[in-house]
DNA sequence: CGCCATCATGAAAGTGATATCCATTGACAT
DNA sequence: ATGTCAATGGATATCACTTTCATGATGGCG
């Protein structure tokens, strides 16, 4: 899981020339070893403590790094900070957001994908993606 | 339609205890009579010509009354800018946005609605609202 | 190794859309 | 007509990125 992610960036950074950095090798680690959706800002605290001469740009092109390279992908669910998510090879998912905690709940549906294709069809389009947010209060944030 | 409009509109301003202006008359018949999917700029920018006295400030903050007082909807299409959307009562629909030329088309799923609400309980959820959009390309950009 | 062309880093400055301030103007109840 | 409080709009502030630039690190090649 981690060691494919781990493999897979390599890959592409030496596919692209890049170099690999002590700054990069502690943000992959604490990017997978933390929730799933995560915003810059949020990682960037994470590491602070650990890492205080870890600056938030390089948290930031890091970050846009995992998405060029496939093993992250950049989400907005409204809150006005950019998320960035675990991706895995071939799969996907939707979400269910909790408008109180901030809780976020992944789930697939292949009935609603179906559905979505036939819709685009009759409308004429070609579909590249989609997003669909549930918003509402999660399990937890009803009682 | 629009005559509904403009009345749920002026009982929700005398219900706050709001004023009636010339420019709100005017940037609420300028939105009622464009795209459905308007950001501010855009409006802004169609009222400038004939009414070059009313500020950016104004639309923006006369967009937002118009949400709160439930005939628009602020709308995110991750292109950066907020677009408002015209609201009828009682009814819903979601997005069909062409990543090619912007257009943007609705349609409305009830079967795609019910699997959500499926969904959402099987997590233990209660739903307030949801977004569906389908990006790709619409049938004139694929040709 | 030691060089050095490149890439990477991080503090600071820039950007663009949205949000707010404030002096002035306007609406409307009395 | 007057007083009060809301509305306006130009200017300024905010916020979340995004880019710049001087400095530091990486790694291919003798
Ligand atoms: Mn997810
Ligand atoms: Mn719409
Ligand atoms: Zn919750
Ligand atoms: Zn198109």
């Amino acid at each position: 899981m981690k060691r494919a992610k781990k493999k897979a960036f390599a890959e592409f950074m030496s596919q692209r020339g890049l170099k690999s950095t002590k700054q990069r090798d502690i943000i992959l680690d604490s990017f997978l070893s933390s929730d799933r959706h995560l915003s810059i800002e949020e990682l960037y605290l994470k590491l602070r403590s650990k890492h205080p001469n870890i600056g938030y740009a390089t948290v930031y092109r890091t970050l846009k790094l995992f998405a060029e390279a496939g093993i992250a992908r950049e989400m907005q669910f409204g809150d006005g900070q950019t998320r960035y998510e675990h991706v895995s090879e071939g799969e996907h998912h939707d979400h269910l957001v909790c408008t109180r905690c901030g809780h976020i709940e992944e789930f697939e549906n292949e009935a609603i994908e179906k559905l979505q294709d036939e819709v685009a069809e009759s409308h004429g389009f070609l579909i590249e993606r989609h997003r669909l947010e549930l918003y509402g209060l999660c399990a937890t944030c009803r009682k």
